[in-house]
DNA sequence: AGCACGCCGACT
DNA sequence: GTCGGCGTGCTC
């Protein structure tokens, strides 16, 4: 039961509460509370709504009932048995709402889209032996007996049904006889006790620059206060053990913690490290959470009971009564952009919440975004470097391999240099990875006969290749169908041919050169279900296999201690298109898959195959030079006025009328308002020009750095709202320009 | 999110 | 002539 609170008088005035509900609504609503409910801001409430009910939010403080009884108001019907949403927790949805552009609701659900988490928590039902049946009653069959002597034996502690047969070694059928003769009574068994985090258990030596950047984060730990910081350092320096004993330190002085990383994907060998760390695995959150475990770590953070939390960008919406630190690891990955739905950055939104919770926030990377480097080297963020790779190894080499001087024989992918680099890597009884960003057999198949190209029916793509699984795929809608014998065209057979490489077809090249080898693919495809994720690194790490051939789910925080060459098939994959953040991208993924190789005793190598060996970019990763790329890239930015030198919004007009959507995007150019420091360009056709049956066109929004980019858009966007069948959709710091 | 209202095809 | 498809709109 919510405890009274001074906002509201309960007796002798009805009170009018707002009341936010998790649906598209830009405000709460009103309703009046009973008197003599004791309701606070942060209560969750079930109200009518229309001709049913629904579960909100106490937004706000009571006020008196409105005088003009212009609309009359419902009545909330009752408070939900769970701890109410903290007051940080509320301010957070509304900072997001209005950056985003998003309505407020909308950002709610984020926060409680697990409504069995807000009704009482039903408990498992356990079994233990009756009071009558304690005394050890007579004549006993022989298997009621062998189950009574356990449960005596073991003092009687209930358990489920299940756990309680194994345990005891009788069939479920023996105790559901038992229980329906009396001898077992039922009990409610409350959930096991979330096992804490030991901090003082094995911390770990740490080398002298660690160790000072650990004392940092202590510090600003204990002074309390927003301070966010940069924990930037190389593969391989150590940067978890040094957030691990930030993490330590927070739970000591009775904090929560939140640590985000980019994908769970990645969740196997980081839980396992942090249970090295601190005995038990934390609290997970993620999107494939099944719904009892996603219930009861909701319930478990809004209690306290959870004092550490990891997961995905959305678990900065669980509502921690005690957060004081979050940490993001990876903080440059483009994976903390969500794209759908309410659109946010995730880092970014961490910070407001640090910043709205005033305690302080780690930013973790090998390849810092140009935002937060700039952030760091502005003094706005504490920078900590972690200069040396741990334990002895050295940071792979990285050599070019221009294609244009060294190209592979014609129908393969592997240059006679990286060929030959695998051949003797092989040799050497070391591992080899072989990186390209390309799920499938072949990005493109074409009929020789007729030029017929296998193109997606709802989207602006082709259709991939998937020879293993026996069918053409499109990588943006999911449509597939199976493969053809013949062109639909034209009816020629055996004339249909395949065009560029996919990993699958990457690693059939390589089993015919090396047929010894042991080849496994890793894209997500293969490691679907994460005990088939385990699996492939099991065997990786066991040396069970020679060469890996994989996509960019391969390049996030493995370990392979024996791997000593990698091998980047198509370096230039990540600049093609005119995306803002493409060089940097690019940098951050190549530099990311080199640190694979070599990470323990031997050295390793990284061959990079590129058509563009003079860029910047492939310099800075050859010379080892983040420092000066990100400098050039901050240069070129700062000309174009692009972020962080200028602010950015897109505007997605999407529906299946290409008229439709043409005209209303013409309109909102020219409604757009003529402000000296905004430009609108566009409109352009979305670089996915159409998907999953919607056209789409796209402007750009551009600003000074100190506009208020939200209040410009907003009025502008009231007074032009889209036509039927067509949808506006704002994203605010776009990142995929697609 | 639900659950209305509201305009165009196959049924008694 | 009705039943019903789900597209848009409203819920204090």
């Amino acid at each position: 039961m919510p405890l009274a609170c001074a906002n509201v008088r309960t007796s002798e005035m009805e009170v009018r509460l707002p009341v936010l509900l998790p649906y598209r609504l830009a405000h709460p609503y009103d309703y009046v509370a009973t008197p003599d409910a004791s309701l606070c801001p942060g209560d969750y409430v079930r109200v009518p709504l229309g001709r049913r009910e629904a579960i909100g939010v106490v937004w706000d403080e009571g006020k008196p009932p409105p005088h003009n009884a212009g609309i009359r108001l419902k009545a909330i019907v009752e408070a939900m048995p769970a701890p109410r949403m903290p007051e940080v927790l509320r301010r957070f949805v509304e900072w997001v709402a209005a950056y985003t552009m998003t309505p407020m609701g909308l950002v709610l659900r984020m926060t409680m889209n697990i409504p069995e988490a807000l009704v009482a928590p039903k408990l498992a039902e356990g079994l233990r032996l009756s009071q009558e049946s304690l005394a050890g009653p007579e004549g006993l069959s022989p298997k009621r007996k062998q189950l009574v002597d356990f449960l005596v034996d073991s003092g009687n502690a209930p358990r489920m049904k299940a756990a309680l047969a194994r345990a005891s070694g009788v069939t479920p059928a023996v105790i559901e006889g038992a229980r329906k003769a009396g001898l077992l009574e039922t009990v409610a068994l409350p959930p096991p006790p979330f096992v804490q985090p030991d901090t003082e258990r094995q911390a770990p030596e740490l080398s002298p620059p660690q160790q000072s950047a650990a004392d940092a984060l202590k510090l600003a730990i204990t002074e309390g206060g927003f301070q966010p910081s940069l924990l930037d350092g190389v593969t391989g320096s150590g940067k978890t053990e040094v957030y691990f004993e930030a993490i330590a330190h927070a739970l000591r002085l009775g904090r929560q913690v939140l640590v985000l990383l980019p994908e769970i994907a990645l969740g196997i060998q980081w839980l396992m490290r942090f249970e090295e760390r601190f005995g038990t695995r934390p609290a997970v959150w993620h999107s494939e959470l099944g719904r009892a475990e996603r219930r009861r770590n909701w319930r478990a953070v809004a209690e306290g009971e959870a004092r550490i939390v990891v997961g995905a960008r959305s678990a900065l919406f669980l509502p921690f009564p005690e957060l004081g630190l979050i940490v993001v690891d990876e903080e440059h990955d483009a994976s903390y952009k969500q794209e759908e739905g309410v659109i946010y950055q995730a880092r970014d939104m961490a910070i407001v919440r640090a910043k709205l919770g005033e305690f302080p926030i780690v930013l973790a990377s090998a390849t810092p975004s140009l935002e937060t480097m700039r952030n760091a080297e502005g003094g706005r963020y504490a920078h900590l470097h972690l200069p040396d790779r741990h334990a002895g190894a050295d940071l792979p080499t990285v050599r070019l391999i221009d294609l244009r001087k060294d190209p592979p024989p014609r129908g393969r992918w592997l240059s006679p240099t990286l060929r030959a680099a695998l051949e003797q890597t092989l040799k050497a009884g070391e591992q080899t990875m072989l990186f390209l960003n390309r799920r499938g057999y072949a990005p493109l198949t074409l009929c020789r006969n007729c030029g017929h190209r296998f193109r997606c029916p709802a989207c602006t793509a082709w259709l991939v290749e998937h020879r293993q699984a026996g069918h053409l795929l499109c990588h943006h809608c999911g449509f597939s169908e199976p493969e053809p014998a013949a062109c639909p065209a034209c009816g020629a057979e055996g004339r249909l041919v395949p065009c560029g490489p996919g990993v699958e077809r990457l690693a059939e090249e390589a089993r015919a050169d090396f047929p010894e080898a042991r080849i496994a693919i890793m894209t997500s495809d293969t490691i679907g279900t994460a005990g088939a994720a385990a699996d492939l690194v099991h065997r990786m790490q066991a040396g069970e296999i020679d060469l890996l051939v994989g996509t960019q789910v391969m390049a996030k925080g493995y370990h392979f201690p024996k791997l000593t060459l990698v091998g980047v098939v198509d370096a230039d994959l990540g600049l093609a298109g005119g995306d803002l953040r493409a060089g940097e991208r690019c940098y951050q993924m190549l530099h990311q898959v080199a640190g694979r190789a070599g990470r323990e005793a031997q050295p390793g190598t990284a061959y990079l195959q590129t058509y563009l060996p003079e860029t910047p970019v492939m310099q800075a990763l050859a010379q080892g030079r983040r420092d000066a790329f990100l400098e050039a890239e901050a240069r070129s930015r700062e000309a174009e006025a692009m972020p962080p030198f200028g602010r950015l919004a897109a505007l997605i007009v999407s529906g299946v009328d290409e008229t439709a959507v043409a005209r209303y995007a013409q309109r909102l150019r020219q409604t757009a308002p003529e402000e000296k420091a905004a430009r609108v360009l566009g409109p352009a056709p979305a670089p996915l020009a159409m998907l999953r049956g919607k056209h789409r066109v796209r402007l750009l929004v551009k600003t000074g750095p100190d506009t208020l980019l939200q209040k410009t858009l907003h009025g502008w966007l009231e007074a032009s709202p889209p036509p039927n069948g067509v949808k506006l959709q704002v994203d605010i710091d776009p990142y995929s320009f697609l």
